[in-house]
DNA sequence: CGATACATTGAACAAATTCAAAGCTGGTGG
DNA sequence: CCACCAGCTTTGAATTTGTTCAATGTATCG
């Protein structure tokens, strides 16, 4: 498969024992873009390290629309908190790129691991992220207008645009479309950024635009 | 004070020796209704025990209305997350009702204490409760509306409207007064619920509610 | 009992989404 | 190479969901 436990940052300074006994309940999957990892309300079975790829975590509304939560990437632990406490997946994951997995039947790691003083610490390590994301998540969904996600947005990925589409960038706003174009029209009018043919963004005054979402 | 470091739930199987380190670098304060902990931006120095009371979290809209995140009870581990990433306090605690906390000095606990795995857990598991939180808050406020807010919390928490005031559910549930009255008023007319001279309220339909929110 | 806070109701308002139509663009096949 | 077309983007109008404002009615607690 090309990789090896020794060289997963969370298990690289882990004892000859217990690599092996590691291996002996984990093994590697790939998978291709779009395809799920997990789906909203599942039952946890696996703890997931992602290895490689562009995973995305995402609810789903009563609407059917996606709402992003995170994109994560390499190397990320995944599905504490559902394996952790025996609840569904709080919401779903999947591939926007192809990647790889490493599946750690939980229960047995659980049993063999978790007097591991190492093993603790990555799992406090990732389980401050989450909190970290999430708190992020409910500041920019619950405090900050579209004006000022979008703001943010610029000043903190602005290289972003050359590369991916208003649509997608909607997408990880969480705004509509309509919204994001309404919005950068704005901006651009009020002359605080300018975005060229290939679609680069420039920002001629940053504290404007952090005035926005601060 | 009352209080004895061997009584708290999270160090009761910790040693003599430990206990005594523990309470070297620590302190109980008192608190009155309505005092703040801690407010939104504020750098952390301590971690905070709650032997008693209720903790308010909220975070403050640019328009100067609280968010409210969560209430918490005894006893809680709170600003874990600020305290180890070093971050400012992304939101604000004050005291409902008042009530004793245990102040650790948290540059000195990490030194001496994050070697004991029994520490370790207890900072998992408070870690683990927060992305809990956390994670329901998201799925209350952005996937939710406003009569499901509603139904979910006639059907978890019924009791209490015998307690306290619309007024105070409205802010828990982060709608204004006037749309939980518009809600209780159409579940009403629906014959869902009634709601006596007591503010108490009886479910009539237990299954309607539930669609309501899921 | 009376003052003060709380609840209810309707109307206006605000923010963003959805809908619809028209204008661009950029990747593909000829 | 370039013409085409599907998929974006843009723009305006209508809609949605909930808040805010204002007025009136009702509890509640010294």
């Amino acid at each position: 498969m090309g990789y090896n436990l020794k060289e997963i940052p969370f298990f690289s300074k882990m004892s000859e024992e217990n690599i092996k006994r590691l291996s002996s309940i984990s093994f590697f999957k790939k998978y291709h873009a779009d395809e799920l990892l997990f789906y909203e309300g599942d039952e946890p079975k696996y703890l997931y390290i992602l290895l490689d790829g562009v995973l995305r975590l995402y609810k789903t509304s009563p609407k059917g629309q996606e709402i992003y939560i995170h994109q994560f990437v390499p190397t990320s632990m995944i599905g504490e908190l559902a394996n952790f406490e025996n609840i569904k997946f709080p919401a779903s994951a999947k591939f926007i790129t192809s990647g790889t997995i490493l599946k750690i039947e939980y229960k047995k790691l659980e049993e063999d691991f978790f007097k591991n003083p190492e093993i603790c610490m990555q799992i406090i390590r990732s389980l401050t992220t989450k909190v970290k994301i999430l708190s992020n998540v409910i500041h920019q969904e619950m405090i900050l207008t579209s004006e000022a996600k979008v703001a943010q947005f610029i000043n903190e990925h602005s290289e972003l645009f050359e590369n991916i589409r208003n649509n997608q960038i909607a997408a990880i706003l969480n705004v509509s479309p309509e919204t994001l174009s309404r919005t950068l029209g704005k901006l651009k009018k009020d002359g605080i950024i300018s975005i060229d043919k290939k679609h680069a963004v420039t920002i001629h005054d940053t504290e404007a635009l952090k005035i926005l979402y601060s």
